[in-house]
Formats: structure tokens, C-alpha cells, sequence
DNA sequence: TTGTGGTGTATGGTATACCAGAATCCAGCA
DNA sequence: TGCTGGATTCTGGTATACCATACACCACAA
């Protein structure tokens, strides 16, 4: 009996044509190294609505939201362009980052669960020994979800939602390396500090040790990073 | 010869239609007092699109943006919907206030220029004296000025940014008894010594003045005011 | 009286046609 | 050869008509 029915569509409906064309517009941007030298910039409403299937409508919709979020830039008549963030940009991210992520610590310090806070190891652990594997990239990424758990115990959406916004900007600058070369091995050890003041819960100690953390790759950002 | 040419129309032009409905809707929902008993929380386009004597198609992305800011939530084929922010969201909200607004205070320590320090005084000192006027209502605007000037000694505008959108759903709650009240002259005292700290250049104790002078106002309001 | 099914209506979603201004290109003149 | 001005074209902005669905209402049967 079971089988009898026909399960129809579950290809990738559901979604409205407008968060549809969000979403392909937002992935395009991010897998696309805008900072490259001849980087296509420009975008076109009836070009992509030819290309995406649907009408300007739903797109300009999808693009608007873009545009608020600081990813494009539309401007009347003259045409939707891809932002390049300035130096001083990202770095009042990371600021912005630093500012977050220190209170989310300092309240996880309060509402974390032992055994949550005890997870953290297993993002920690898994570089600590690996020297191999600080090096190929899937530091970068375990580096990310390691700050998003501390701002997941945090139990404070906001935080949540305004940082996931940063972590994208962030991932658009592909020049990664940033944040792994030789800053791992002292990053590793950062984070380790950082587990430890949690499971203490030591309030100021974890704010600040995630506040200093973020604030030295910053300056790193601020001194090794050509961009402009 | 300088006026034989005819200005026309000054009016609120320059604006595209969307952001002049934008900018009406944001001011007709700030000035609604949404969390009285029978409040009208439903929108309806077409009504608004003649209301305004604009399309539907601007007034949509007026609304879409609204609804991205979190101020109204649009559900397809239901309706539009004022958001009432619950207590939780309110008391986040203020959290991230919190760990934005150090964070402001800690860069003023090391980018305000002397006398545009000074200048708070100004802000304070108004109402020091002045037992009446802390009752007002004037009280809760200043003490808003004060904050966002805090802020702007900081340099970064991002951090602005955000706090500006958090303030505007702080106001959408017309209780700003909340805000006055004994906690007036309490609050005067705080920012005298956050003042204090930021002459004395004093990174960590501006920062800490700042972060549990907010953080208060978030316990006062998770203590005494009722929503949802 | 109560439950159920169908139909009407109101609402947001989408497609499309047209508008207005900015940029560009090229003819024509100095 | 270089510059100027106007026409054309390309772009986002706006208006409008139509579509699809959630909900309400009502008729009708148990």
C-alpha cells in the first residue's frame, strides 16, 4: 500500500521563484573570486532572468535583498555591481566579529551546557595534531564552525544571524590563506585557551581571551592584506 | 538671471517611489503604538498602493525590505503582518547593543579625538540638574544621542549601522517609561563615569562602564516589563 | 446538529509592457 | 584632427494584468 502513491516534485520546489533566484545569485557570487584582476562586476536584470529561466520580476526582488545585505550595489540606471569590500570594511567586520563573539562567549559562560561546552574539543582536537591538515584549507572552514559553536552556545539568535552575515563577506575574500599559514599553530592554541576559560566559566577571561583572539587577526588583516 | 528659471517641485523628490514609500511605512510604524491591545497588524498592498498613489510594484519592495529589517513579515497568500517583537528578541537585541556599544567605547579610547570627548559633557550635564526634565520623555531621546555619539567616536560606521536599526525597534516599544524613570538619575551617574573613562583613555574600564551599564537596562526590562 | 466537501474570494507571487534617464556613438562642423 | 550635439540604445524604475493558493463560507448529507 504503501508505494502506490506517486511522490511528485520533490526537486527543489517548495522554495518561491524569488528565494530560489537568492539563493543561486548568492551561491554565483560566493564561488566567484570578485577580487580577481578582470572580475566580471556587472550584473544584468534581463540578462539573468533570461538565464535563470524567469522573469525580472521575482529577480529584482532577489537582488534587492542583495543590495541590502551589502553584496551588490544597485544604483538607477546605471546598472547592479558586485561589492568589493574596502580594507577598512573588513576590518571594522572582524571588529564588529570580535565585539559579538567575545559577548556570546561571555554569555555561554552562563547558559552553555557542560557537555556542549565539552564538545568544543572535537573542533580543537582535530587540527592540534595534524600538521598536515592546518595547511589545506579545512582549517578555514573548522575554523569558522569552531567560532560558530561558541556563538551557538551562546543561546542568542541575533548574534547568531548578524555574525553568519560577517562569516559570508569573509568567505567572499578568497585569499583564505589569511587565516591559516602560521597563524593556525598559534590559533590552535588560542582556542584551546579560549575551551578552557568555558569550562571554568570564567566570564571575563573567555571574553576577553575570544576578544584579543579576534582582534590580533584583525591586525593581521590589517597588516599583511592588500586589497583597494 | 538666477531666477528666471523655475524650481519646480522640491517637494520629496530625488527619492525613487520605493524609498519614499519606505520611508512613509517605517515612520507610519514607528509612530503606531503596535503593542496596544487592538493594534491593526495586518497590511494589505493594494490598499496601501492606493493609499500611497503608487503601484503595487515599488510599494512590494518597500515592504520586502521592511520585512528583511524584521519589521514586518510577509507570508505568501496570508497577508503582512506588523512583527511584534517578543521579550526574548528585545532583550537579545539589547545584548548585541551591549557588545557593539563597548566595543565602540574600547576604539574610542584609542581613535576619539580629545575635545569631541569633551563633547559628551555637553549631553550629560543637561540633565544632571535638571530634576524635571528627566521626566519628559526629552530624557530618553538624549539618552539615545548619548549612546549613538559613543558610538560615533569609535570610527566605525558598521557598528553604527547595526546599532541604528537595533534603536529603531527599541523606540517601536512605546513604553520607554522603561528607559526614564528612578533609572534616570542612576543612568546619569553611569555615564558620567563612562565619560570619565573615556578622557582617562582606559580601554578596559570604558568598555566594562559601558557593557554593564547596558546590560542593566537589559535586566531591568527582562525584570519589569511585560510583553508578548 | 454536526461534519464534510466544494466553491468563491482575497492575497501575495509572477509575468510583461512601458517609462525615463544615463551612457555611448557617430555625424557634422570648426 | 578634435570637439560638440543629438539620436539611439541600454538600464533600472514603475504600472498593470494575470496566476495560484489559503481560507472562509455555505449547502447538503448523515
Amino acid at each position: 500500500m504503501a508505494d502506490t502513491q506517486l511522490k511528485i516534485a520533490p526537486i527543489g520546489e517548495g522554495l518561491s521563484l524569488k528565494a530560489r533566484a537568492y539563493d543561486a545569485l548568492k551561491l554565483a557570487i560566493l564561488n566567484m573570486n570578485i577580487y580577481a584582476e578582470g572580475a566580471q562586476l556587472r550584473l544584468d536584470e534581463r540578462d539573468l532572468s533570461q538565464r535563470f529561466g524567469v522573469s525580472r520580476t521575482p529577480l529584482r526582488e532577489a537582488l534587492a535583498q542583495l543590495d541590502q545585505e551589502g553584496l551588490v550595489k544597485i544604483v538607477a540606471r546605471r546598472g547592479i555591481f558586485i561589492v568589493r569590500k574596502t580594507k577598512a570594511e573588513i576590518l571594522d567586520m572582524i571588529t564588529v566579529w570580535a565585539a559579538l563573539e567575545s559577548m556570546a562567549a561571555r554569555l555561554a559562560t552562563q547558559h552553555a551546557e557542560t557537555d556542549a561546552i565539552a564538545r568544543l574539543h572535537t573542533l580543537v582536537d582535530q587540527f592540534s595534531q595534524d600538521e598536515a591538515a592546518r595547511n589545506t584549507g579545512e582549517y578555514s572552514e573548522a575554523n569558522i564552525k569552531f567560532h560558530q559553536a561558541i556563538i551557538g552556545l551562546s543561546k542568542c539568535p541575533l548574534i547568531a544571524e548578524i555574525t553568519n552575515g560577517l562569516f559570508f563577506h569573509m568567505r567572499a575574500i578568497r585569499q583564505r590563506t589569511i587565516f591559516e599559514q602560521d597563524r593556525a599553530r598559534r590559533s590552535i592554541v588560542d582556542h584551546k585557551e579560549i575551551v578552557s576559560a568555558l569550562e571554568a566559566r570564567d566570564a571575563d577571561r573567555a571574553e576577553r581571551l575570544v576578544r584579543e583572539h579576534t582582534l590580533r587577526l584583525r591586525d593581521h588583516v590589517d597588516c599583511f592584506v592588500e586589497l583597494d
